[in-house]
DNA sequence: CTTATCTTTAATTTCGAGATTGCATTTTTC
DNA sequence: GAAAAATGCAATCTCGAAATTAAAGATAAG
């Protein structure tokens, strides 16, 4: 399941498939380019034919799947250009997010953040003393920080598009299947201090570091 | 039909009812908040039930649509909390995209600058001089005026986020069906100078008070 | 031998009906 | 009389098939 819909449930056959399809999108086990023929995905996915083209376009309006009129559905094509456009529309928003967020935050937003950094540098432990078996858990922890640092910038718009941005970045992140834990535990903890003494700025500054290290751990493995 | 899919052929029902929708809600013939029950929205679109909830998800995904599980789809509703996060967020990516572009933009971009806010400032004379018969197609104006300052910002992704932004921002615009032509076309004026000359530190921020000021004056309105 | 057109195949697109679920009203029970 | 359960209705959700269109291969003309 994609981290920016865990709450919800899952009721329906559409967005189930929904929640599947991102997954395996983002996680590699849909190649990037391939063809999503709706006969084969239809065995695949158990679904029919009108609840696949329903979560297609849904995927196709997130940017995770190219519809071509009348000629069908793709995998959205990966490319260093689009990653490198990611991770920095990820700095625009996340940056500005949390400067909002770290003005903002009340205690509720305090003692989420610390509980998240807390989950989070748990898991980096394991990781870092060679333990990957829970590669998708290490990056909900990860997603759940990010999220915390920002969500009280006080614009549901605003934490939508980042969600977004996160999944298309997680994708790159899964595709080269290479760690830096070390530094990027170093990272967090910096940004989590920086948060939360309330110092915005350079919390910002240590996050924008943290998003375009990443980037260009990324971009050589690719 | 919508300004961000202006040059695609809409050869599908899919597509020609995506854009017939869209266009409804933004420019208010759908209520914000109504419902739309599939039967009715059936005959008036003149689409099967699984051809419109292609659409209704995608506009569900792009934020025009709430799609609640297993109870049906709403026309999303206005808000002027909604507004200020939507204003706020364009000026965020839109400024940080004229300052890429004003750097970046070549001969084509410039020339494609000079037309647009020409056709722009010609619309706008005759719509302050009292002509306001043609407000869908000043807007479009309008639109493809602040496209062409960002265009070469190298951003597609970039580029997709602020044209759903423009349209949800447009939406509220078309709400109240007040205008201010006069300060607008001014602020356009030395929008386009200030780019042009490429300056892009005071173009932003004419930019920014262009947007931030169309805000307050729609709020007051609201 | 190349280009153009026709035919066949395989895919997407579109539809209406059946299955399922939510909602309001009525009935039952305490 | 009030709360809970049951009923009926209306809407969504899901499906497989029919209609339409694109792509590939075969045939004919230049």
């Amino acid at each position: 399941m994609v981290y920016s819909a865990m709450e919800k449930q899952l009721n329906t056959v559409g967005s189930s498939t929904y929640e599947k399809i991102k997954h395996d999108i983002i996680f590699g086990e849909l190649a990037p380019g391939s063809k999503l023929k709706l006969d084969i995905i239809k065995t695949k996915y158990e679904a029919s034919v009108s609840t696949l083209r329903e979560t297609l376009n849904r995927l196709s309006s997130e940017g995770f799947v190219l519809a071509e009129e009348q000629r069908g559905f793709f995998v959205t094509k990966v490319s260093r250009e689009d990653l490198t456009e990611v991770a920095k529309l990820r700095v625009l928003l996340e940056c500005h997010a949390l400067k909002i967020s770290v003005e903002n935050g009340d205690a509720d937003w305090e003692g989420n953040l610390v509980a998240a950094h807390h989950k989070l540098q748990l898991m980096e432990k394991k990781m870092i003393s060679g333990d990957s078996s829970e590669k998708e858990t290490w990056k909900r922890y990860d997603w759940e920080f990010h999220l915390a640092v920002i969500k009280a910038c006080n614009s549901r718009n605003l934490l939508e598009l980042h969600s977004i941005l996160y999944d298309k970045y997680l994708r790159y992140q899964m595709l080269v299947l290479t760690f830096r834990g070390d530094e990027a535990a170093q990272e967090h903890q910096e940004i989590f201090e920086a948060a939360l003494s309330r110092n915005g700025v350079e919390a910002a500054s240590l996050l924008e570091n943290h998003i375009i290290n990443g980037l260009e751990h990324t971009l050589a493995a690719m």
